[in-house]
DNA sequence: AATTAAAATTCCGTTTGATGGAATCCTTAA
DNA sequence: TTAAGGATTCCATCAAACGGAATTTTAATT
């Protein structure tokens, strides 16, 4: 087996540096890290060297370097994201929900970006995860937009698996549960991919994504009352592009 | 000295690996990044499995992975950048010349994204490059846009170093050309940083940002006639921020 | 189907870089 | 001044990275 070890303490250590906002000091990343001191210590100082992270100058601290842009040069999801950010950050503000972006990749959702609720209940998804598409309102709802022949081919390909209780197993409550995603405009689903909470969520095809979708991700307790529709129906209004345009903002 | 040498080679690929449009064999990796093949192939398995690189199912090669987004989610520069982008563009589109967005780091100027022209005649810099203020039309433009005492105190402490034969080496001359510069909205420079380029650069103080600039990087051969009166008329107004707005697109 | 060349992958003995407990050195606060 | 809590350096140990060479896989050609 292959080892590199010391280039995966790297890629943790940098993860954290970017999870963090502004800078930590080499206490607390010796401690979210869980490494020995001294490793911690020679790794961000060789991090540093190569520009990775840098030293806030004056503090003592650590945080990310300008390096890492180099690295987001390539993002081949850079559009997308650009695109659905305001829309996220609308929904975002109005509900004060978990707000997700992911993309069909696979058989696969993979989570691209996020906005979380400041609820001290809350789910995070990390960018970079995946999860199966159909256990997932995400999932679900790309799936569903995709050509009604492959969209069965990849139902046939599926052989689910219990994530949770609740996950869904048979292949026939999917296809019509896929039915219904596509009558409805929308997805949703409850506690079948993290016990408590819920999802409900759109694809971007009017928008010309359709591998690419949006989500509220609700604690399921929170998800009570006429709360649920509101979601809906301001899901299903982001969806159809006719949210009002919010482009170059004020700035100043 | 630390060495950690393991952890720069896995950037150099990773680098590599972004830079390149789609994916690339291992062959090629293996040449770019100038490492022994098994090293590279090693190096390759083991970002793998650390979900940074992916292997296109059915293919052989090897590109970026979906972790990167991780790295990604922290950018603290995301916002402007998607600011910009479409203004970028637009130059971009106009001139087809490299366009060039930077931030003053400190008394640095960080490149941050840039849009290159389709020109073989091009100066590219890459995102987390850094060059001195003094010596950049970026770098000039930010620090015009300080508060006079601010600007004053940087210039105190500047010791300039001759980067090029046309480089400006006199504190005073630094000094007369920065008033310059905030007198006329812009500032430019030519073959002081690079031979053979000349810049043209506005800040985005009027967006709200003012230690963020565009630039128009140019071979000074192409830079003759009419078109320099043409360029900073551009980079003005869009610094003006009345270029027209360019929120949501029609998408199909 | 057989042949072969090119590329990918694995092997493995060598060596180097990574490791982390302990000691030392700064800083900051009292 | 002193004490206390970090940050940094030391260094003996050892595992991990190294890369030339051998092997296997793949894809093209006859």
């Amino acid at each position: 087996m292959s080892a590199v070890t010391a280039v995966g303490k790297a890629f943790s250590m940098l993860e954290f540096l970017v999870a963090t906002e502004r800078s930590a000091t080499l206490a607390e990343a010796t401690q979210m890290t869980r490494l020995p001191k001294p490793t911690a210590h020679r790794l961000l100082r060789a991090l540093q060297k190569l520009g990775y992270v840098s030293r806030p100058p004056g503090t003592r601290s650590y945080s990310m370097g300008p390096r890492l842009a180099r690295l987001q040069a390539g993002d081949a999801h850079a559009h997308v994201k650009a695109l659905a950010r305001p829309a996220m950050a609308k929904l975002h503000q109005r509900f004060n929900e978990t707000v997700n972006l992911g993309m069909l990749s696979g058989r696969e959702v993979l989570y691209l970006e996020y906005q979380a609720t400041s609820h001290a209940l809350r789910i995070v998804l990390r960018p970079g995860d995946k999860d199966p598409y159909y256990c997932t309102a995400l999932g679900r709802a790309m799936v569903s937009a995709l050509p009604l022949e492959d969209c069965e081919r990849i139902i046939e390909a599926t052989h689910p698996k219990r994530q949770t209780p609740k996950t869904l197993l048979a292949k026939s409550s999917l296809r019509s549960l896929l039915g219904a995603v596509r009558k409805n405009g929308f997805a949703e689903e409850h506690g079948e991919s993290v016990d408590g909470i819920s999802c409900l969520a759109v694809h971007l095809g009017q928008w010309g994504y359709p591998q690419y979708a949006i989500s509220l991700a609700v604690p399921t307790p929170r998800l009570k009352g006429k709360i649920r529709m509101q979601m809906v129906k301001a899901l299903k209004i982001l969806a159809s592009g006719d949210a009002a345009p919010s482009g170059f903002r004020k700035l100043s």
